[in-house]
DNA sequence: ATTACTATACTTGTATACAAGTATACGAAC
DNA sequence: GTTCGTATACTTGTATACAAGTATAGTAAT
């Protein structure tokens, strides 16, 4: 796991790194849903004080990763179905509505736009090259989408999908062996960046939709195999 | 101004009534923007300990309505055209696929969307005579946006809305008395609400798209007159 | 007068001490 | 055996003490 001095490297406060370091490990599911924690433990854990631990931890809790019991402890969120149907919404909408906004905007004359498509297409030889390790594909298609949502600049726009991405990506780390159709995502991708570089918003709408609500398909199988996991 | 024993009323934590409170100074321009403020002046004045204090301060941080400078101090947040520009748009994001999607999927025969309907029809008609009353006005307008957020029973959706209204409310309180129009604005709450009666999403949207980018026009002329508390 | 240095009085960042609420184990009363 | 009450060992909530960084005022050197 992660020791203390793991955490002392950057200019960053205590209180951030904790911050990070909880996140990380309660999307990848190194905190388990449903577990309790308590803030002696993991400041022991990462050799700080309850401060820095409490500070990460209100933030957490705003996000719902955890809940907060008063005075009972904390405990790792369940995975919640509403929650994640109400994420996705979320997602799907700004995702669209930036998608669109790119693809509107699109010139190949454009320094911006020039600059972005080369990192897209280095993006997507490597998706390519990831077929058969789902935790490289996991990061590059996370990569791809923030690449053209950041061509928006709209980085409250950027922070809000990463938000829901965090509920969303738990159930993607809990599939993390069954990713298949790898191939068809990154054809996806390609299809989708195409669209988006001859102004064709229509099709890039169409092509997302589809694209966003691929991962919903496993969700009964997880929901039956991890049942501890999940909100009753 | 709010003191100390303002706060020790309800059952919840100091650390979340310091939340609301400071929130809503910050919101309403009691803290104007750009004003320096610290952690001992804020506990003080609401008589509690930096510590819920504190915790309060790190909540906005993450909203960006105050900005922390490590070991100088707090400044409430200056605003920010590019901060309301990504925030308009988030927001316009949301509204819209949430009315289209209620729009769809309205019935009659539902019970939910006949306790809603009484309960707009009741807000219209307290929007018709606060005509005189901006502030009052103000308020029924966002009652009325919740009213019918809330039927899509997405609370994430409705957090992330009111998160972006923190931001976009600040100009409207500057430009309270300036608030004109109010009886077009009705009228659109009206004409918006009957498309949603009648299933027609598209008319939703027509009229959303509309209605929700009024605010704008004032804003180089509050920019002008309250230049202080706009980012440089 | 200008510059460079230093002391100082702030600030937030972090650690720790204390208050108060919650669940549980245990035992007495019945 | 069951129930009730109480002590106890936890937890988070809050207050305070201390550490460390920043800006500034003042002073000495030039």
């Amino acid at each position: 796991m992660t020791n203390l001095s793991e955490l002392k490297q950057t200019g960053k406060s205590l209180g951030e790194q904790a911050h990070e370091a909880i996140r990380d490990s309660v999307i990848t599911l190194r905190l388990v849903p449903g577990e309790m924690v308590y803030e002696n433990q993991l400041a022991a854990t990462y050799g700080i004080s309850r401060t820095p631990v409490r500070e990460a931890i209100r933030k957490l809790a705003v996000e719902e990763l955890i809940d907060v019991l008063p005075q009972r402890g904390t405990r790792i969120a369940h995975i919640s179905e509403r929650k994640l149907k109400d994420a996705a919404f979320v997602r799907s909408s700004l995702e669209m509505s930036a998608f669109r906004s790119v693809a509107k905007e699109w010139s190949e004359t454009s320094e911006s736009c020039r600059r972005l498509k080369q990192q897209v297409q280095l993006n997507l030889a490597e998706q390519h090259k990831a077929q058969n390790n789902p935790k490289v594909f996991l990061q590059l298609d996370e990569a791809f989408h923030r690449l053209i949502l950041q061509q928006l600049g709209n980085d409250t726009l950027l922070n809000v999908v990463l938000q829901m991405r965090g509920h969303l990506n738990r159930i993607r780390y809990l599939a993390l062996e069954q990713l298949h159709d790898m191939e068809r995502l990154v054809n996806e991708h390609e299809a989708l960046f195409a669209a988006v570089t001859r102004n064709d918003d229509i099709a890039v709408a169409q092509i997302l939709s589809g694209h966003l609500n691929k991962m919903h398909n496993d969700l009964p199988a997880l929901k039956q195999r991890f049942a501890d996991y999940f909100k009753p």
